[in-house]
DNA sequence: CAATTAAAATACCATACGGTACTAATTTAA
DNA sequence: TTAAATTAGTACCGTATGGTATTTTAATTG
């Protein structure tokens, strides 16, 4: 099997390393030939593999959000944990992740949201569906928290997710502009204080309440 | 007086331009040609003006900050209208700026913020200086508050300076990604909860008390 | 050993970029 | 009227960009 000459490197591993540059040096920033030196394969063989630049922009989100943002969506939404550490922790993972030094800085994404202005409109409507992607996810957290018995029945859940959400966006740029890890994780202890002073234990008749209701 | 050929434009009014090409687009996406058409000004005139591109973009940025950024600051810091009113009044007005139709969208700093990884170290360091005195206008804003009796004076004013000024981030982040006016507004309500739920009313006596104590 | 298939590698194209030398125009001062 | 001064405008330079036509290399199949 395999005719033709054997490749020289997996289109996944290109991916990964153009997704990486993308991440750190924006879309403008880095240029084809840039990507065709750090990933070893030729021009041609990268539009061969993924298209034009703007394809290959949008395969790198992709990649990003299936790899480094769908998984810890599904925690956050899905948790049997206590809400407010259920927030807690994936707010602090954010941190982690916007300040990890074997990654470039921020949030792709997010870095994305700023640029994607001046480019084409199929770019925003794929940072706008995985936004919202994102603010399900909290929602579903807060519905599940106020199912609990972990916030009251009147809770916004809707405002509560947006806002949430918003933070990961200020969470990730601040720490791409150089904000050092402790105001970052002192933003976010702030930011719990939205769901009351009074930590809330979450009741132990929870799992009835989701049987017999 | 005046030798020489008179000015067809005035420097002012293209550097306004310039600041606002700047801010729509961002550094790599104007271009000085683009600059030149759109001010009317050749890009001789440019260079003799106001220097190479970068030092354009340095006057712009400071430009922006002069004009559109520095005087709410003040209000921010030294109104003595009371705290909570005074934060979220500051904060919608935040929100109207950044979805102003006759602007571009969101901040020109926080769009900056992201672009700037990948350019000269001058350029983060005016932005970060920025960024600090806004900070520094909220945490005044916040010592204010504690001793007008407004908040608990074991409150944390760093804490929530920090956190306020994160809100202007992902606010100005999400209006220039398209969310709507009342999702944003509904963000800055939710975020004022951390100063406590119950409204407390700035007491009579406090400027009793700034005059004896 | 051909013949075929598929990928790599080189070289190149048109365009756009930041930046500048040079010329043309329009004013005041002598 | 002429000289000096100051700006506007044209044309250009070297380089870098996104993208491609073409050739070369290396494998499998007959």
């Amino acid at each position: 099997m395999a005719r033709g000459r054997p490749r020289k490197i997996k289109p996944e591993e290109a991916l990964e390393t153009s997704m990486r540059m993308f991440w750190d040096k924006g879309y403008d920033g880095t240029s084809m030939n840039d990507i065709a030196t750090a990933t070893g394969v030729a021009k041609p063989g990268l539009y061969a593999n993924f298209g034009d630049k703007d394809a290959l922009f949008e395969k790198a989100l992709t990649r990003y959000f299936d790899e480094l943002g769908a998984p810890a969506l599904n925690i956050l939404a899905n948790s049997s944990a206590p809400s407010r550490e259920v927030l807690r922790d994936y707010l602090n993972m954010i941190v982690d992740a916007a300040l990890d030094p074997s990654c470039p800085g921020g949030c792709f994404i997010v870095n994305s949201m700023v640029e994607c202005n001046a480019h084409p409109k199929a770019m925003q409507d794929q940072l706008l569906r995985i936004d919202q992607r994102r603010q399900q996810a909290f929602a579903t957290r807060m519905e599940r928290a106020v199912q609990n018995g972990e916030l009251p029945k009147n809770t916004d859940c809707r405002a509560m997710a947006v806002f949430f959400a918003s933070m990961i966006l200020s969470v990730a740029l601040q720490a791409r502009a150089g904000t050092k890890k402790e105001t970052l994780l002192q933003i976010v202890e702030t930011s719990l204080l939205v769901l009351g002073s009074e930590p809330v234990i979450s009741r132990t008749h929870k799992i009835d309440v989701l049987v017999t209701g």
